[in-house]
DNA sequence: GTGAAAGCGCTAACAG
DNA sequence: CTGTTAGCGCTTTCAC
């Protein structure tokens, strides 16, 4: 029992007159009498007329839609960038369409297509942690799809970026160790291949070389998730080899290490300080609190989608990548003093 | 620069067929020879080809969209449920239209206009905390839009419901903190008018009576979040007023009232026990970690969304409302015992 | 001030 | 086996 929306056509025979003038009537085009207008505004109203998004896309070629493809929902980064994306894109009268790749490269790949099929007016990507070829997005940019990569970003591509500057927040992390005492500073990191990875250890190695600290390597440890730093943990406590200082690449990691450490009985932060990557609700709440770096999760999303929607309504400006750096913030708590 | 995207008449031209046969070629009609097939296809492979969604769902009158209105992305329930229904409908080949009311009342209005504009197959509802005039979902089911709320649902709502057994969970939690010897037991508790705030606060009231406790006014308390915790904390003590155990309608509630009544040098569990709601990876972390009922978010999404394909995907079958009632399942750490 | 006609990209009934 | 035609809902020239 579906019964059919309403559509001009509907209203047109209803009057008594041709669909072309409803249309002008309801956007309140000049030339249309007063009389008529108002008559088929009412009518629209009382029939509760909505207009086909659809058909209105088909005809002039813009669906008033975006396309976001994210790693994963389930992130209190990412899902506040999502909210940072929907409510400027609300405001701008445009819906959003939403992907998660779960960090994989086909489905990452699908969701382009996806996307596209649907002739959304641009994108908005943050590429999995498993990508590695971007062939599916240069398609996108290529078919002059108007694309903005935020946070975890395709190094050399011909785009707009909206990134924090991992390497400076992860210096001043790095350095705020350093200046309560650490001398054994470890990392846990990220994957080596994503900008992130490599611009947060950067900035953690710039720190130490600052400070002429020594670089031991077997401090720098791939993990970055909760279960990868207990792992992690047990490893350098078996090898008796704890530093006196982490900075971990995000802030589950950073709480799974100081779980781990404090369940051998070690003192946080007095034997071991710990600072983690990427505020979120998480570190206000542990015990004791985490000092980590604000990644303005929010603020990010609606940054992208202001330069995206701008790509979308001035497509003629002369493309010329822009490229957003957002501060990260080390917000200081018990951690780490 | 936008080059025009390739369109199944540009295929008919250069291959000097009629686009009818493009069309069926695409899709292996059986009528097409095999020498045409190929032609056809090998040529929009290297063409790179993509369907038009949007011309495809105004024909057919069905979008393969799928809307879904939720009070806030930023939540780890609510995203677990995008996540969820992210899932099942990227399987069936549907994509997901979000949208946030924010909790606001006009905001959830707009957005299910844009649905209905958008003419979305079905949705996902969650309603917003302020709404309490409901014509707008109304208006959809009308309309003969397949609607499936969950979790914050209508009563009385002619629609498939996916929800957890609020009251049943609320009073095993409560139970819990009886069992363990609390007497007088708070409830911090959510907005009376959603069916969630009522049914958590009858399945306090209901353990409470089972177990012959009396029930003090003045322990009940609408606080559902950090926030109002903390004041309802403050006021209890300066009022003498304190209990020895605490349930809350939500997990940051708890960890609002543990951390305001640790500040004031109360020990957790040990003089005040305290059990939220909805286990988010929140309860983990916390000191104590915290006991909570665990509402199965992405199966929650998951569940909902395969209701409403089917739905939408045999939408002769005789029309009888369903409910799934999942069970929330407590989870017992170390802040209750 | 209003209407007729064409077309956005695609499919499906009807012809051949 | 393939082509022609019409139409999904809407806008927009071009006529009158």
């Amino acid at each position: 029992m579906k019964n059919n929306p309403i559509t001009i056509k509907d209203i047109a025979r209803i009057l008594g007159i041709s669909p072309s003038t409803v249309s002008r009537a309801l956007k309140d085009h000049p030339d249309i009498s007063t009389e008529t207008k108002k008559a088929v505004n009412e009518l629209a109203v009382r029939l509760k007329y909505q207009p086909n998004a659809i058909a209105l896309s088909l005809k002039q070629s813009r669906s008033n839609t975006i396309g976001v493809i994210i790693p994963e929902i389930v992130h209190h980064f990412f899902s506040s960038v999502i909210s940072g994306i929907e409510d400027v894109a609300y405001n701008a009268g445009f819906t959003v369409m939403i992907c998660q790749s779960n960090e994989r490269y086909d489905r990452e790949v699908a969701n382009a297509k996806m996307l596209l099929s649907h002739r959304v007016d641009g994108v908005l990507v943050s590429i999995a942690k498993e990508s590695t070829n971007f062939d599916h997005l240069k398609l996108l940019k290529e078919g002059g799809m108007p694309l903005v990569f935020f946070d975890r970003i395709v190094p050399g591509m011909q785009a707009d970026h909206v990134v924090i500057d991992d390497e400076e927040a992860a210096y001043k992390a790095t350095k705020h160790l350093i200046e309560n005492g650490r001398k054994r500073i470890a990392h846990f990191s990220g994957p080596e291949h994503l900008m992130i990875g490599r611009n947060r250890k950067n900035g953690y190695l710039r720190a130490l070389s600052e400070a002429g600290l020594a670089v031991d390597p077997s401090l720098i440890i791939q993990a970055d998730n909760y279960e990868k730093a207990v792992v992690a943990v047990r490893r350098l406590a078996d090898l008796n080899n704890l530093p006196d200082g982490i900075f971990t690449t995000n802030d589950l990691t950073a709480v799974g290490a100081m779980q781990a450490l404090q369940k051998l009985g070690i003192e946080i932060p007095k034997q071991i300080a710990i600072i983690g990557f990427s505020d979120g609700r998480l570190s206000g709440i542990t015990n004791p609190t985490l000092s980590s770096v604000d990644q303005h999760g929010y603020e990010m999303g609606s940054i992208a989608t202001e330069i995206l929607l701008n790509r979308i309504l001035s497509p003629d400006e002369k493309y010329t990548p822009v490229t957003r750096v957002l501060e990260g913030q080390l917000v200081v708590r018990e951690s780490s003093i």
